[in-house]
DNA sequence: CTTGCACTTGAACGATCGTTCGAGTCCGCC
DNA sequence: GGCGGACTCGAACGATCGTTCAAGTGCAAG
């Protein structure tokens, strides 16, 4: 049965495999590294999870889940639609930055999904990405038309955010707000051609 | 000795490789899939590389050196910042969506080079980068003080850039030059503010 | 014909992979 | 004290991995 202990120790397997996996790769992984990185023995991962592949599984829905609710819970009751679309970028490199090994696995490691759990995280991926392009089309009606194709700039801007896993060092000058801050204007300049001023964006100070 | 022949057989085996590991990863991928897929035995891929690795590292370098000498070419001679900008653009991209699978290896695998090949390819990576902060500051001195940091800059276009291959299909309606106009609009309108026409932008996408 | 070299291969090497299984240990509850 | 289920593990399974090697092929030059 589901003890609660139990579903600690998967959280804690579940952090350290994202660690791993986010340093050395998914398929470069072997489940006697994560043994390893656990401090559980090889057959005792077996207990928490079915396979390698439901470990990756559960990282990705979890953290994304996470990701998708907190956007839906920090937009709510926001009317603005330049504010609502600065939420959720902040909302996107916040929780990046601070699950900076799970979002590199979700971002890297997309494809080594299979099957069911392709298709689910795939049904999350969708939504998400439909809610950008609602959030474009809002933009759009108040602030005129734009100065890209909606598709694109939506695929740009996960672009600029995603790849962040890339070159963003948490422990350098670079703070989450900075950084947020900067690729909000950039796209948000560069879609609707707005001058965009510091008391626009949400919880930041002026750069 | 290297014969003619054998170097085109090289070439061969490269395309080849690329596309296989650009579909299914770097590390899913065996030798074994290798054989079946350029129709040459196990032993004999060994003829042409001496590892799998170095495979990796030849798909890499040669890829990355044509996208950088291509720019170099293209630039010469362009004085103009803001045109030499959207050149580096547009021959990033060109060169990435008519050689999708090798690029693809380029933006995903480069965690999966090790030792030498790793700082081979890192170097030339670090060159190319700095091309770009060059043409920045360019643009920066050309036409004032810009709206964003310079290396978030950089890095969230290269993100813009090499996130497509997530996401562009060579054969739906998007051509090359739009999505290099897109998302060159979309940087420099965002990045220094200037004014864009949205005339032959289309707004509505499809999916 | 024969020698030599570019090129190709089937078969095998040891290593490592994900997963399984039976036999445990631990501990709250009767 | 003992029963039962949560939890853990060493050892092994067959499969597959990257790589090697000795033995070939075919063909141009002597």
């Amino acid at each position: 049965m589901a003890t609660a202990s139990r579903d600690q120790k998967l959280d804690a397997l579940l952090a350290d495999a994202a660690r791993v996996f986010a340093d050395n790769g998914f398929h470069r992984t072997s489940m006697r590294d994560l043994a390893k990185a656990t401090g559980v023995s090889l057959a005792g991962l077996y207990y928490y999870v079915e396979s390698k592949d439901e470990l990756l599984y559960l990282i990705q829905s979890r953290n994304f889940d996470a990701v998708l609710q907190n956007m839906r819970e920090r937009l709510d009751g926001v009317a603005d639609p330049i504010e609502r679309l600065f939420l959720f970028i902040d909302n996107h490199l916040d929780y990046f930055v601070s699950h900076l090994p799970e979002m590199k696995v979700l971002s890297h490691e997309a494809g080594a999904l299979v099957g069911d759990y392709l298709t689910r995280v795939n049904a999350t991926k969708r939504e998400y990405t439909r809610s950008l392009m609602d959030l474009l089309a809002a933009v759009e009606r108040a602030h005129g038309p734009a100065h890209a194709n909606r598709r694109v700039a939506a695929y740009s801007l996960f672009g600029m955010m995603n790849w962040a896993y890339t070159w963003y060092d948490p422990l350098g000058d670079l703070g989450v707000e900075l950084l947020s801050q900067n690729i909000g204007r950039i796209f948000l300049g560069g879609y609707v051609g707005l001058p965009v001023s510091a008391s626009s964006i949400p919880h930041s100070s002026a750069g």
